[in-house]
DNA sequence: GGCGAATTTGACCGGAACGTCAAAAGACGA
DNA sequence: TCGTCTTTTGACGTTCCGGTCAAATTCGCC
C-alpha cells in the first residue's frame, strides 16, 4: 500500500509482499475459523492454530491484533455470505416466496461450500461487548430483510399468513444449527441439503395448497 | 440414605439433611445451567455461579465433583425433557404426523418452561470425551426415534415423502437454536412459539394438501 | 557478498480460573 | 453446655493461555 513497487517483473508470477501478507492472513483466519467451529472458541488455543499452520503463536500476532480480532473477522466473513445470498435472491426472485427459497438455498450452498467451512455462526457469545454489538446490528439488519421478504410474500399472496419473526427464527435456526452436524467430507453434499431444506421451508410457508407451483388465482383469469 | 433418622417430628415441616442436600444441589445445577446457556460454559466461572447463590466457590465442591459434572448433569436433565416429550407423543398420538406434532409442541413447551431454563442444549463441545460419548449416544437414540416417527408417518400416509434424517435435523435445529434467542421474560410465551413451530413443521411435512385436518380419506366413508 | 526491511522465534509475564485443604463456623442431639 | 458431624470458608497451588518483546532469521535487492 505505502511501499512503491517499481514494476511487474516476471509478469507477477511471484507474489508481492502485500499479496503474501494477505494470503497468509487469510489462511490464518480460515484455519482458526475451522478450529473454532470444530471445538469452540475458548477450547481453541492459538498455539494449536499456529501448530496447524506450521508456525509459532508469536508469528500470528504479526498478522492479527489478538484472538478476538480473528473471531470478529470470521463472523464478518460469515455474514458476507448471508448478504451475498440476499443480493442473489433479490436479483433472481419475483415473489416473496421465490426470493425466500432462493435465499435459503443459496445461503446453504455458500456456507457448506469451500468458503463457508470456517464460518463461525455459533460462538456469538465469545465476541467481546464492542464486537458483539457490531455483529448483532448487522445480523438484525439481515433478519429484518428476511422478515420483510416474508411480509412481502404474504402481501403478494405467495405465502400464507405466518408470523414473519417466528418464521425467520425457525428457519435461521435450522440453518445455523447445521454447523453442529454438517461435515464437508460427510455423506450429504451441501447442494442436496440446500434443496431439501428449501423444499421443507417452501411447504411450510407456501400459500399454495398442492405441491404444484402457486398459480391458482391467475391461471384461469 | 445410610443415616438412620428416627421419626417424623414436627410432621417433617423441617426438611431432612438429605433433602436439603438435594435441594441445594438442584439449585446449583439450575443456576449454573442458566449461566451456561446465557454466557457459555467456558465464560462462566464457578466463582460467578457461587456468587449468584450467595456462597463461595469452595462450597460448590461439597455438592459436585467438578465443573464438568455440572455440565453433564445439565445435559442429562435436558435430555430427560426430550424423552418426556417423546413418551407423551407416543401415548397421545395416532398417526406418525400426529405424534411428531405432539412431540414438537410438548418439547418446546418443556424447554421454555420453568424446568428447561437451564437446559444447555448448546455447549455440547464443552463436554469431555467420556461424557460426550454418553450424551451423544442418548441423543442419537432420540434422533433415531424421531426419525422413525417420520418414517411411520410416511408409511401410514400422514406425511409426504421426505428424507427422515434431514427433516429431523431441520426441525431439531430450529428448536435447539431457540436457546440463542428465547428469553423466559421475553415478549413471546413458550406456548405460542410451540404452536407456531408445530404449525410450520406440520405444513412442511404433512401429506394433506389443504390446511384442514388430515381426515379426508375417512371423512366420507 | 552484504545491507536493510520484513518476518519469525523462544522466552517470558500476568491473569484467570479450576480444584484442594486444613481450619473455622454452624447445626443438632445428649 | 458440650461434643460430634455437617457445611462453609479463605487462602493457596497449579495449569493453561493470551499477549509482549528483544533477538534472531530470512528475504529481496544492490
Amino acid at each position: 500500500m505505502q511501499r512503491g513497487r517499481h514494476s511487474a517483473a516476471w509478469k507477477n508470477v511471484v507474489l508481492s509482499r502485500d499479496q503474501q501478507f494477505a494470503l497468509k492472513r487469510a489462511a490464518l483466519l480460515r484455519e482458526a475459523g475451522r478450529a473454532f467451529s470444530a471445538q469452540g472458541y475458548h477450547d481453541t488455543s492459538l498455539d494449536d492454530v499456529a501448530k496447524t499452520l506450521g508456525v509459532t503463536k508469536a508469528a500470528l500476532y504479526y498478522y492479527v491484533k489478538n484472538k478476538q480480532e480473528i473471531l470478529f473477522e470470521c463472523h464478518m466473513q460469515a455474514q458476507d455470505l448471508g448478504e451475498t445470498a440476499l443480493q442473489y435472491s433479490e436479483q433472481n426472485g419475483r415473489t416473496g416466496r421465490e426470493k425466500i427459497l432462493l435465499l435459503a438455498q443459496k445461503y446453504i450452498e455458500l456456507i457448506t461450500g469451500e468458503m463457508g467451512s470456517f464460518a463461525v455462526l455459533g460462538e456469538f457469545d465469545a465476541l467481546d461487548a464492542e464486537n458483539r454489538t457490531i455483529i448483532a446490528r448487522r445480523r438484525d439488519k439481515f433478519d429484518r430483510h428476511f422478515r420483510r421478504l416474508v411480509s412481502d410474500g404474504i402481501a403478494d399472496g405467495s405465502i400464507r399468513a405466518v408470523d414473519p419473526k417466528l418464521t425467520v427464527f425457525f428457519f435461521m435456526g435450522a440453518i445455523n444449527w447445521m454447523t453442529r452436524w454438517f461435515r464437508p467430507d460427510g455423506p450429504l453434499p451441501g447442494e442436496e441439503i440446500a434443496r431439501h431444506f428449501a423444499d421443507l421451508l417452501d411447504k411450510a410457508i407456501s400459500s399454495a395448497q398442492a405441491a404444484k407451483p402457486a398459480v391458482r388465482t391467475r391461471a384461469r383469469a
